[in-house]
DNA sequence: ATGTCCCTATGTTAGGGA
């Protein structure tokens, strides 16, 4: 049995004390972060392997970067999607490697507000790149898991107001039909083939008691290959970090495979 | 009620990003 978390922890440094005391209460086996917001050299390795993971990272000053952390052994690291921008893609939001025989990737995807916009427009190029990378490793008929903050509500079920969300670039039809793609490849989205109730979250923003009022989204995701949903046997949400102080807005998903 | 938090730098306050 393997459980592998995902979570956008929005900075690891201001984060490092709920991180480290959910590591030691959860104990995922592999934990896949977003918005580490520092480079490789400022990645608080030490205090992480202390807590038992070794840490693949792949950084960026103040914005985005993404790492892997695992009990296990990580081998074959691979940063930024292979499938890269024409003029080459400057922000870290991809990482992927080898652990416990399984490959696992952790990927931020961009926000995309504005919507309409520039920022919408490399969202939409962003994700029919991770179509593209994807369709290539289900080639490979290997068990994989996507994961991470995919900056995308996959229906009106997953969004506390939809009708105030309509316009915006975590639920515009475009960013959602990329998803339906995505997952019509023959990936499994791991919480939807467990859990059909609406109103589950995974993000609950800062301002205007949005935690409070549980006015979230649904936007961190695990997407399996074939292989890998065979050996799915849960999927949950752990609501628990994003109560604490000094929380991110996120809060970790995640998935046990037989 | 644009109500919060985290980052950086022409740095102890302001602006960008989410």
């Amino acid at each position: 049995m393997v459980r592998i978390a995902t979570f956008n922890v929005n900075s690891i440094r201001a984060r490092l004390p709920n991180v480290l005391d959910w590591l030691r209460e959860a104990g995922p086996d592999v934990v896949l972060l977003q918005e580490i917001k520092c480079q490789d050299d400022a990645f608080p390795a030490l205090e992480i392997e202390a807590a038992g993971y070794r840490a693949a990272v792949h950084g960026q000053k103040s914005y985005n970067g993404v790492a892997i952390l695992s009990k296990h052994p990580i081998t074959d690291v691979v940063r930024g999607l292979p499938e890269g921008e024409p003029e080459g893609d400057e922000q870290a939001r991809y990482i992927e490697a080898t652990v416990a025989g399984l490959r696992v990737a952790s990927l931020y995807l961009p926000n995309g507000n504005p919507a309409p916009g520039e920022k919408f427009d490399y969202k939409l190029r962003w994700m029919r790149r991770l179509v593209a990378h994807a369709h290539n490793l289900l080639a490979t008929e290997q068990p994989f898991v996507l994961a991470g903050d995919y900056n995308v509500c996959p229906t009106d079920d997953d969004v506390y107001d939809p009708a105030n969300w309509q316009d915006d670039a975590l639920c515009r039809p475009e960013s959602r039909a990329l998803f339906r793609q995505l997952c019509h490849l023959g990936l499994t989205e791991a919480f939807r083939a467990l859990h059909s109730e609406a109103g589950r979250y995974t993000f609950w923003d800062y301002q205007a008691g949005a935690w409070q009022r549980d006015n979230g989204l649904r936007i961190d995701h695990l997407l399996l290959s074939p292989q890998a949903a065979d050996r799915l046997v849960t999927c949950d949400i752990d609501k628990a970090p994003r109560g604490r102080d000094k929380a991110s807005d996120h809060t970790p998903i995640w998935v046990e495979l037989q």
